[in-house]
DNA sequence: ATATCTGTAATCGTAACTGTTACGTATGTC
DNA sequence: GACATACGTAACAGTTACGATTACAGATAT
C-alpha cells in the first residue's frame, strides 16, 4: 500500500491486532471518499486511489467520521425558555469554528508525512 | 446565574429538557473546576464562582470534558509490527497539535459573549 | 475449478451515557 | 426545633454506539 502492492485487510488487522471486517468497514469509508480503491479476488487487497503526498489527515478524519451536525444536545432544549430557545444556534456555530480550526490543522500534514515519521519511530 | 441570584438544578433541568440530577453531575464537574459555587440548602442552586467575562468556553470544555489522553487506539497495535509498533507516537503527537487548536478557539470566546449572543438570539 | 479477498448483513458483548429513584446532608424560614 | 427546599451521590434500568465474530455472496488470479 503506497508500494503499489495491494495490502489485504487481513495483514491490517494483524497490525492493528483487531478483526480483519473492522478493517474492511474502514476501508470501505475511505474507498467511498476516493482515497482508497480495493482490488476485490485473489492476490487483491488495497491500494492507496492517490499519492499519500496528496492525502490529508482532514481528508481521512473525514472520511471516516461521517457525522452529520454535531449532536448537541439529546433532548431539544425547552423552546418555552428563552435560553432554551436561543442556545442551540449560537453553540453550534462556534463549535463549528473550532472544530473547523482542527481540521485546519490536519489538512497540514499529509499521509506521506506521517509515513515518514513512522519510518524514522520504527527505524 | 450571572446575576448574582441562585439556579437550582430543577430550574436548568426544565430549560435543558432533562433530568435535574443529570445537571447536578455537570455542575458538579463545573464547581470542581472552580468555574461554578454551589449553594446547599433551602433557597441554594448555583452561581458562578468567576465573571463571566473570565470562563472562557475552552475552561468548560475542559471541566466536562475531562479525558485523560486520547483512547487512540481499542487493542494496542501489534509491536512485531514496525507500523503498529511506530504508528502509536506519531498520530498522538498530531492530534494532541489538532485537538490544541481546537480548544485555542474555544479559548477565544467568552461566556459572557456566549450570553450576549443567546440575548440577541432570543431578542 | 479452486483458493483468495472484498463487501455486507446479522449477532453478541460491552462500555458509556442518560434518566430515575432514593437518601443523606445542609440551610433558610416560621 | 420542625420543616421545606436543594445539593451531592450512590444505585440501577434502558438506550445507544461500537468492536468482534461469524457467515456468505461476488470477484478474480492461477
Amino acid at each position: 500500500m503506497g508500494d503499489g502492492q495491494p495490502v489485504t485487510s487481513d495483514w491490517i488487522a494483524g497490525s492493528v491486532n483487531t478483526n480483519p471486517v473492522v478493517v474492511r468497514r474502514l476501508l470501505s469509508a475511505l474507498a467511498k471518499a476516493g482515497l482508497v480503491s480495493s482490488i476485490r479476488g485473489s492476490a487483491g487487497g488495497s491500494v492507496l486511489a492517490q499519492p499519500a503526498g496528496r492525502i490529508s489527515l482532514a481528508h481521512i478524519h473525514r472520511a471516516v467520521d461521517e457525522e452529520e451536525g454535531p449532536a448537541l444536545h439529546n433532548q431539544t432544549p425547552n423552546q418555552a425558555c428563552p435560553v432554551g430557545r436561543g442556545i442551540q444556534p449560537v453553540l453550534v456555530r462556534i463549535i463549528d469554528r473550532a472544530e473547523a480550526a482542527k481540521e485546519a490543522v490536519l489538512a497540514t500534514t499529509m499521509l506521506s508525512e506521517v509515513v515518514a515519521a513512522i519510518r524514522a519511530e520504527a527505524g
